[in-house]
DNA sequence: AACTTTGTAAACAGTT
DNA sequence: CAACTGTTTACAAAGT
């Protein structure tokens, strides 16, 4: 995220009152007919305190991601257990009374940090942001004005900023080529504008790009979980690279979102009759190549994306969506030197609409070159929150692979 | 240095 | 009519 400038609070936050049971696995993508939105975002226990601290000197601080973001993913959800449970069991940091490292460091400094950490603007894209907002909503779509509520929510940053952000938030949404506009249900009482949901074929670059830009501040001390989680006591949280996951709080997206980080795997979340097909290995796979680092995209921006002609066309914007042909190529479309595989071996245009269900490209080659030690750290992560989800089977080979490679590294 | 990505601002049209 | 939504353009900053 660049800087931000002229972000003085001022402008009234409206947020609007969204709260939302988050209803775990299933999430219903049916185009066209998407359901009212049931709600961008859970109740979460966000208090803010904005007073005082510096602002935006832990935006890759690990302060961050615990008491902002994490924080809330922990915390988040009515389900969510008072106490008992350690936010950080793994790592054996603090509980949820405690406040944060609360056996390590001064409360009263860290409550510091937590106010400054709210007030720090997040490390993520507004991309990003709004994919998390769909991803973690029930029906894997919203309308905008619960994608503001959702990240005001989360990052309470946004509500002392002015509503310059929501711009933002509506630009991408618009040029992005990850998120497609739906319609919402014919007969429900439609509120203003459209739903938005993530193109499923854009999912797994922006996992990764989550993943990137969320991971690395977390590694500098994060360490992968002591043990693949067993039957017999499942981990209540799980830390994967800095991430907190509360086992209650572990919904079909997050699942996924780690899941897909895997590499080799992908869920399509809103695949809702198979939620987790993981017998699909040779599924979207991220490019971990250094030159897209920031290209999150997957299909058919390539071609599309001269920036000089800002006109042409993307496979989404001919097929899927109803995008205007006019994206700013290059900017907000994200783009992937795999686009033209995935668009040769397909082979046909998305027609419009495109259902969001899987599309599983027939890739036949490997598309992701990834580190060893990530690569069992992203399964294991993934096998940890499957397992939560009731879901084993998959991934025993990985925690296979995994202890065999603990065992090595030992 | 050129390019890309991202954020921000603004204008505008359409919708509610 | 105001507010909201969605699109588009433009520009700047930072990163690659």
């Amino acid at each position: 995220m660049g800087p931000i400038i002229g972000m003085s609070p001022d402008k009234k936050t409206e947020i609007p009152g969204m709260q939302e049971e988050r209803t775990g696995l299933r999430g219903v993508c049916g185009v066209g007919t998407l359901p009212e939105a049931e709600c961008a975002s859970s109740p979460l226990a966000t208090s803010v305190d904005r007073t005082g601290g510096n602002e935006d000197e832990e935006l890759t601080n690990l302060n961050w991601l615990h008491e902002n973001l994490l924080q809330n993913f922990t915390l988040g959800g009515p389900e969510a257990q008072p106490s008992g449970s350690p936010l950080f069991d793994i790592e054996g940091d603090y509980g949820p009374n405690q406040g944060p490292s609360s056996s390590s460091s001064s409360s009263s400094h860290s409550r510091g940090r937590e106010r400054d950490s709210l007030k720090s603007k997040p490390p993520f894209s507004f991309s990003l942001l709004i994919y998390m907002a769909i991803e973690q909503s029930p029906s894997k779509s919203l309308p905008v004005k619960e994608i503001y509520g959702w990240i005001l929510e989360h990052f309470p940053y946004f509500s002392n900023a002015p509503t310059g952000w929501k711009n933002s938030v509506r630009h991408n949404l618009s040029l992005n080529k990850c998120f497609r506009k739906v319609e919402r249900s014919l007969g429900k009482a439609s509120g203003k504008g459209s739903l938005w949901c993530v193109d499923p074929e854009y999912r797994p670059n922006l996992m990764q790009a989550l993943k990137k830009q969320h991971f690395p501040a977390a590694h500098a001390f994060c360490t992968p979980p002591a043990s693949p989680p067993s039957a017999s006591s499942p981990p209540r949280h799980l830390f994967l690279q800095g991430c907190s996951f509360k086992e209650s709080d572990i919904d079909a997206a997050t699942a996924m979102m780690l899941l897909n980080s895997a590499p080799g795997h992908h869920v399509d979340p809103c695949n809702s009759d198979s939620p987790l097909d993981l017998s699909r290995p040779d599924s979207v796979l991220v490019s971990s190549d250094p030159k897209q680092d920031h290209n999150y995209s997957s299909v058919a921006l390539q071609r599309c994306s001269s920036r000089s002609s800002s006109s042409s066309l993307s496979s989404l914007d001919e097929g899927g969506c109803d995008r205007r042909q006019s994206r700013r190529a290059g900017s907000e479309g994200f783009h992937s030197d795999e686009d033209s595989d995935l668009w040769d071996e397909r082979g046909v245009h998305q027609t419009s609409r495109r259902p969001l269900t899987v599309k599983w490209p027939t890739s036949k080659r490997a598309r992701r070159e990834v580190k060893p030690e990530l690569d069992e750290e992203l399964k294991e992560a993934a096998g940890s929150l499957l397992h939560l989800a009731g879901i084993r089977s998959y991934m025993e080979g990985s925690k296979r692979t995994v202890k065999s490679t603990k065992l090595n590294r030992k």
